[in-house]
Formats: structure tokens, C-alpha cells, sequence
DNA sequence: GCCTCGCATGTAAGCGCTTGCATGACGCGA
DNA sequence: TCGCGTCATGCAAGCGCTTACATGCGAGGC
């Protein structure tokens, strides 16, 4: 940095305000700044700029896992916007473990990021404080709950799976099962189930009557549910599945056993992964937005970061997608 | 720091010392130390670390997309082996387009990223040129080349195709097909092809007679792709596709014309994404080492990042996996 | 018993930027 | 013409660590 400044026979102060404010130099003093940083070759160094300025322009993210595309997504349109508002990315995962999360949000933390990209609102409220004493703004995604604590951008869970819940009542199915994810430490498992309750009460249907297992996200996983709720008397005629992994290993296990879909069993997703068009027959499931959260996300984020605002709650809208797999109740009882 | 060193009744040098090489203080010393960091709640501040120390901990990584799971499940399993050795990854996407890879090379490297992971070893040499100046380490993943002059972590994309290949053509198929990424700028690509012609050639057959249609990646393409190619005369009894997107999309249009895979038509993939195994028929593809990959390539980089060395490439194995649809070629042309 | 060496620790000089404040030039109104 | 405000720039004090070198101590060899 000495060295252009010298070449631009400037001090090093016009220098760092030519990089970071040029609206702040004069415009030939900046070209002669701008021509010897070209020359010479020269970047800021970063460890002296985080020092100096406080900030590293770096956001934090910790996400479950990336070992499926449920995250991927929304997380590639995160990256790209962080990257469009001079943001980047540093990414860890927590493979659904508090434990886990809570160690990457320190480190995350420790490694300067300015602010914080979190995955459901559910966390030991000490990691919160933790958080607030560094100062470092947070934002939850894959959620909406404007009555939390916190802004968040997401869906509404609940809703969505209720709104997916009537669509599979409003075709005469009356013994529902869910195949759900592991609820504990996970918010968005909780309301995807609270939405198949509620949608039940709605209709008059007994919410406890609800069939429900829960087991890790996969699609093996969902298969061995699958045959479970399959073996029970009587026999659930619609299979709501907390996500498309495990909606697919539903209607790979129905195959198997020989049951029609949805001649015999309905079953249903949630994420719309690219993989349920392609499954026979097609997923109906649930189609979340994932590429405007992961945008939405990236410009709240760096608002909050760069204007210290703490912004509303976002929501936006799933879409039910009533593919083949959801199809009307068998007439009579298996 | 100070505060520490204080309350420890040492300097902030032992602090240091403390905190970056245990063994090089007194175990009764160390111990005040820490009580003295737990109750004070400090946490080393990064940024005047990467000044002093000159490192960050951190690894860049750049992959093409996070869209799918082709490059996910290995950046997880990558990520999560960071985090073993202490570092954190800092990420950035590409699109599959070299301006932007550039754009963001130079981003994480000014970032003060130790390393580098990137994928295929195909680059603007002068952007190899810049990361020596700036003595980054540079790992390339998703290929293997020991001819190549720069480490990498991966599998040979020829021999795996070769081998797919030599299993189609062991089934009876002379008329085969190809539905391929872009080849343009993308090495991985441009060697599954490759693979496929060599073992055309190894039985005699002109490698000049095989069909190759081009397209981005994805689930659309790939059906219009495979469209394309069973309108020709005479029709290709086997399409070997560049990856599982493209090869569910060839499925997915040949179910929609009527023909029976693999009936009338075989189709093979590549990469063994989940959705593969779900298809109906089950997805005949090669199984790439993701996991294995993302681990050794952390251990790798990490190595060279603290000892300067330079080791050796890695080639892990893939497996074929003879699935559903790929089956005997149709005994009279179509 | 003295010297040497190794070890634990302290001292202090940066690491390369940002930024509050000081300076001086210039333009404008009185 | 003078004074004041504005603007571009320079000065220099850090930002919070790491680490080369200095120091002082105890142990071991002769």
C-alpha cells in the first residue's frame, strides 16, 4: 500500500480512501491511484483490513447438512446474492446436531463473521446471548414466525403442511399416517406435523389419531417407515411425508410390497426436490421457495450488517403441487 | 488479551503462546491461563491474527453448482473434515463459468484463503500463474491426472466412462448414444466422452459413430436431449448420459415416448445421485467416492497448507453399478 | 563451585490497514 | 479585502495479535 502510494505520490491514507470511498478523492487524483494499483499489483490485505476496520464482509452460515439438495439450493442462491452485495461466504454444518451447531456458530463467530445465517429458531437461549454480546446480527431461514424474538425469512411450515393436509383430506382420506423427522431440536419438523393436526381438527378428525412415525431424513429411513405404518390395522390410505426423501423411499417401499399409488395409498412430500418429477408416479409434495430465501436471506443479512436495522420478517409462499402420487381414497377399507 | 494476561499474572506473550502452543508452557502456568480465558469469556480476535501470523485458517473452496447434489455431498464431507483439522471453509460458486471461477478465485485469495480447492484442472494458466504469486496451494478435485502439474484429489472421469461402456457393450449394443455436460472449458465432461469413444475403439467399433448431443445439465435437458437422439435413424439402442440429472431426464422422456427401458432403449448415468435408486427403472451409473473424496482432499489441502509440501495426486476408485436399465440391446433394430 | 545449556517467560517491534483530527487551498459573501 | 466554510489530503495513532530476541533461572557436567 506504501509503495502506490508513493507511486501515486499520495499518502497511504488517499490510498485506503480511494479503495473504500472513492466518491471521496479527487477524480485525478483517484485515476493515478487506480493506475498504480494496477501496476503494481496490489490488494488489500485482508487480516489488516479486518483489524483496522473491524468487519471482514463475511457472513456466516450453518446449515443441517448439504448431503442432499434440501439446503443446497436455498444456499446457492444465498452465496450468489452474498457475493453480488460484496459478501463472503463461510460455511459449516451442523449435520442436525445442537451440539455440533453450536460449536461452528463459535467458531464462525471467532473467525469475524459479520453476521449470521441460522437454520430454524429452535437453540439454547445461552447461544443468543452469546450472539447479542458479540454483537452479531442473526437471521433464521427456512422458518416464519414473525412473533419470534428474532427476524427470519422463510414459510410458514405449518401452514403449508396443512394447506398439503387438506388437499389430501379434500379426497376422502380419513386414516392419515406421517412420516415425519426427527422432531426434537427441530422446529420446522414440529410444524410440518402440527400442520397435519391441525388440518385434521379442521375437518372434524381427531388430530391424536394421527399414525406417526419419525426417523432420520432419508430415503432408506422412509422406506422402513413406510413398511411399518403399512403392517399397522388399519391400514393408513394416505402417507404425508415430512420431506421428499423420505416420501420417495414411502413410494419406493409401496412398490415393493406391491401396493398401487395411489391406487391403493397416497403418498406425499415436502421440498419438491428435483427428484420427485422424476419418480413414478410424480411426488406430489410441497414446493418451497428456495431460491428467493436464499436471495431474500443474503440482502436482509447484509442490510443487518451494514446498517445495524434489524428487519421485519419475511414470508413466502409455498405452492402445493398435486402431482399423481396423491390420489383420491380407495373406496373400501384394505 | 491483556485483560488475560492480567488476571494470569503473566504477559499477553505466554497468553499467546497459550493459546497457539501448549507444550511450550508450564502445565501450572497454562492452567491459570485458561481459567483466566474462560472467566473473561475471550476469544482471540481473527483478524489481528491473520495480521501477525500471516495464515487465516481457512480454505477456499469454488464449485461449478450447489443446485443439485453432484458437488454437495463431497463439499459436505470436505467441510466436515476441515473442521477436524481446525479449518473453516470459505465458499464460492462458479455457475460453471470461468470469468466467474476467476472473479471468485481472486475474491477468496484476497479473502486471505490458505488454500485452495477448486474442480478440473482446466484454467487460464495465468490464473495458476497469480495463486503462485500469492503462493496459494492449489488442490484440483473431481479428476484424477498424476500428469498434471498440480496435486489432485480424485478419479479418472475416462476410465470410469470406458468402463460403463465396456459393460454396455458387453450387453450386445452397437449403436450407442451419448448425452454429455458442455465440454467447453470443463475437463470432466470432455473425459467421459473420451471414455466412452476409447471403448468403442477397444472393440472395434469407429468411435466417429457415436451420438453426442451436448446440454447443460439438468433433468429438462437431458429429456430433450434424449429426445433428439430417438428421432434419429437408426435409433441408438444405449445413451450413455454424463451424469444421473441428465440420465433421469433421458428416463424420464423415453417413458413419455412409450419406449421400455431397457426394452427398447438402455440409459446409464453418472455419479450415483439418491434420485438414481428411486427411478423406476433403478438408474444403471457409476458410483463416485464423494465422501472419500471431500476427506482426503481436507486432509491434502490442510497438509499443504502447514508443511508447504506438495503430495502426490490421489486416484480413488469408482464402481460401476449394473442397474435396471441398462439391459440387452433389442435383437432387431428398431 | 563454576560454566554452559535449556527452558519458561517477558519485551517490544511490527503485521498493513483505517480513520479522527489537523492542515491548507480555494471559493464565496460581506 | 477579509473571514469563514468546504473540501481534498496528510498525519499518526491505533486495531489485537505473533514472534524474534532477550532475560533469568535451575540443572547438569567438569
Amino acid at each position: 500500500m506504501a509503495d502506490v502510494a508513493h507511486r501515486a505520490g499520495v499518502s497511504t491514507a488517499t490510498v485506503s480512501r480511494c479503495v473504500n470511498a472513492p466518491a471521496r478523492v479527487q477524480p485525478e487524483t483517484r485515476e493515478r491511484i487506480e493506475a498504480a494499483i494496477r501496476d503494481l499489483g496490489y490488494s488489500p490485505n485482508f487480516g489488516a483490513r479486518a483489524l483496522a476496520a473491524r468487519r471482514t464482509d463475511t457472513i456466516g452460515a450453518i446449515i443441517p447438512t448439504l448431503d442432499n439438495s434440501v439446503f443446497a439450493r436455498g444456499l446457492q442462491a444465498f452465496q450468489t446474492a452474498l457475493v453480488e452485495h460484496g459478501m463472503t461466504l463461510l460455511l459449516a454444518s451442523s449435520s442436525y446436531r445442537p451440539d455440533l451447531e453450536e460449536a461452528q456458530i463459535r467458531t464462525l463467530v471467532a473467525r469475524g463473521a459479520d453476521g449470521l445465517l441460522l437454520i430454524g429458531h429452535e437453540r439454547d437461549p445461552a447461544l443468543y446471548d452469546f450472539l447479542a454480546l458479540h454483537r452479531v446480527p442473526v437471521l433464521v431461514a427456512w422458518v416464519h414466525d414473525p412473533a419470534a424474538p428474532r427476524p427470519s425469512v422463510g414459510f410458514d411450515n405449518k401452514a403449508a403442511m396443512e394447506a398439503m393436509t387438506s388437499a389430501v383430506l379434500d379426497r376422502g382420506h380419513v386414516r392419515l399416517a406421517t412420516i415425519s423427522g426427527h422432531t426434537r431440536f427441530n422446529d420446522r419438523t414440529r410444524d410440518r406435523v402440527a400442520g397435519v393436526r391441525a388440518a385434521m381438527a379442521a375437518r372434524g378428525l381427531d388430530p391424536a389419531a394421527l399414525a406417526v412415525v419419525e426417523t432420520p431424513y432419508g430415503i432408506e429411513t422412509g422406506a422402513q417407515a413406510m413398511a411399518e405404518l403399512m403392517a399397522r390395522d388399519p391400514r393408513p390410505t394416505a402417507v404425508i411425508c415430512g420431506n421428499d426423501l423420505l416420501g420417495m423411499g414411502a413410494l419406493r417401499q409401496a412398490r415393493a410390497m406391491g401396493l398401487r399409488v395411489p391406487g391403493d395409498v397416497s403418498i406425499t412430500g415436502f421440498d419438491d426436490m428435483e427428484l420427485s418429477t422424476v419418480a413414478d408416479p410424480p411426488l406430489a409434495t410441497v414446493a418451497i421457495p428456495h431460491a428467493r430465501m436464499g436471495t431474500t436471506a443474503a440482502a436482509m443479512l447484509t442490510g443487518m450488517v451494514r446498517d445495524g436495522t434489524r428487519p421485519d420478517s419475511v414470508a413466502l409462499p409455498c405452492e402445493i403441487l398435486l402431482r399423481a402420487s396423491l390420489g383420491p381414497a380407495p373406496l373400501s377399507p384394505a
